[in-house]
RNA sequence: GCCGAGAUGGCCCAGCCCGGUAAGGCGCGAGCCUGGAAAGCUCGUGGCGGUCUCCGCCUCGGGAGUUCAAAUCUCCCUCUCGGCGCCA
């Protein structure tokens, strides 16, 4: 949620930012509109209570006709007043709408851009492997080694859903303590959160209303499967003031996440895009003098656990078009998947300033006596296991059908060096 | 699921029966005092709006109602804690 006395104050700059972003201004319109009319009439509002306010305390010093009459107009007061606050409420919900739908500022150094094709590749690191024979993709790969089951998934769950089995399911656990154990060591505080989340939760951090219809909702408790551990790390502080040197806080969290993925087609065999997944997650608050120098931090460890991995990677700056809702920059880190020959996205690293933590109405106290200021948040994936489990067996896959355990991972399984 | 007790400013807590400007404490800050500090005393300490050194309004878990007037009365709801029940 942006700063309401930002939009107030210049519209104009949110107006290119809707346009950078390919959105229209129809809210930012209709907030302005909203906005205008309700500060008239809290004003209007106001002054009647204060009258109200006023006569009220001397009617019972009255007596007789003058108070009968001084309560007769206070009684049309209260009427008026009563008609205002339905009108200031109806606006209110109208700016509320608005407000939550307006995505956040982007950072001047985010490239102005349209799709993914103005995305910027600022770092790659590592070569892609060649392969004396022609490198399978994951699934053929799960498959002949009795990893994945994708038809039992199906059973009991529905399309999208698959089964880790066997060697499957224990490369998954030792890429998931892999990753915690690096986080842990880089200085982050591993906690696990509720996989269910509330209304409020969303809200906080912009999944909703933006994406309320890419996440699965539990109608009857009106709460939300978790779409990223995003929510539940970051609402963890939702309505909480830190001490100034309470910050910066890291927070690394393993969780499944649930995607409806909505509207689109699973034409991505395997793995690549599926319902539930499990995901080591980073976040931070941090000063706001601080953010963007911590998103290159948190950039940094994500790619650590990709260079550890010896996976070859690139990291992209995303341009405007590109970028999420809450994000004011975002880095996406994407690994080489030889065997399908291109690219998997499998980090998201986002510095989100302000715009979550006033959702979420999470502040600091910069000195005692000062008044609170909204923190900066920001998160990152490190990793979303299924892709970087395709990155692994198809970057070390062999020409026998095995696939080697990467030395990182070998003290995760047993001693493990081949898989199959 | 049932019964009971709660929800009041950053924190704690009074007020509710019996409607009339939300009291007090803690913490923190400023000032006075002091050689310096502690103690003590004074003041400040949430949100919104405006014509913005000032003024006004709001704020007692949320919503609706009664009333000239609601933290206070009535109704509905949410959450927390405790007990019982059920249970991996």
């Amino acid at each position: 949620m942006l700063d309401v006395n930002i939009i107030r104050q210049d519209p104009e700059s949110i107006r290119t930012m809707l346009r950078n972003r390919n959105q229209t201004d129809e809210r930012l319109n209709a907030f302005l509109a909203a906005d205008g009319e309700w500060r008239s009439l809290t004003e209007r509002g106001n002054a009647l209570r204060k009258l109200r306010n006023e006569v009220s305390v001397t009617i019972p010093k009255l007596n007789g006709s003058d108070k009968k009459t001084k309560i007769d107009e206070m009684r049309a007061v209260s009427d008026e007043i009563a008609t205002i606050d339905t009108k200031l409420a109806e606006l209110d919900g109208i700016r509320d709408e608005c407000v939550l739908n307006i995505p956040n500022m982007p950072h001047h150094s985010v490239p102005v851009g349209k799709d993914a094709e103005d995305n910027v590749v600022v770092m790659e690191h590592g070569s892609i492997p060649k392969f004396d024979f022609d490198p399978k993709e994951h699934f053929e790969i799960a498959e002949s080694l009795d990893l994945i089951d994708f038809e039992r998934g199906v059973k009991v769950a529905g399309s999208g859903f698959y089964v880790l089995k066997g060697d499957g399911a224990r490369l998954e656990r030792a890429l998931i303590n892999y990753m915690l154990d690096m986080h842990h060591d880089q200085g982050y505080r591993e906690i696990f959160t509720p996989a269910v989340v509330n209304r409020t939760a969303v809200i906080g951090t912009g999944q909703y209303p933006n994406l309320k219809d890419d996440m699965y909702w539990l109608e009857r408790d009106d709460m939300w499967l978790n779409p990223t551990a995003e929510v539940p790390v970051t609402n963890l502080h939702q309505d909480e003031i830190f001490e100034r040197n309470e910050l910066p806080i890291s927070y690394t969290a393993y969780l499944p996440s649930f995607r409806r993925e909505a509207g689109r087609h699973s034409d991505t065999r395997g793995i690549v895009r599926v319902h539930q997944f499990n995901k080591v997650e980073m976040a931070k608050f941090v000063h706001p003098d601080d953010s963007f120098t911590a998103l290159e931090t948190l950039r940094n460890d994500a790619e650590e656990v990709i260079r550890g991995l010896g996976l070859p990677y690139r990291t992209l700056l995303l341009c405007t078009g590109d970028m999420g809702f809450s994000a004011a920059k975002c880095y996406d880190l994407e690994l080489y998947a030889p065997g399908r020959k291109g690219w998997l996205e499998a980090s998201s690293c986002s510095c989100c300033t302000d715009f979550q933590a006033r959702r979420a109405r999470i502040k600091f106290r910069p000195e005692p006596h000062l008044k609170s200021e909204f923190v900066h948040t920001l998160n990152g994936s490190g990793l979303a296991l299924p892709r970087t489990m395709v990155a692994v067996l198809e970057n070390y896959q062999n020409k026998d059908g095995t696939v080697t355990v990467p030395e990182a991972l070998r003290p995760y399984m047993k001693g493990q060096s081949i898989i199959g």
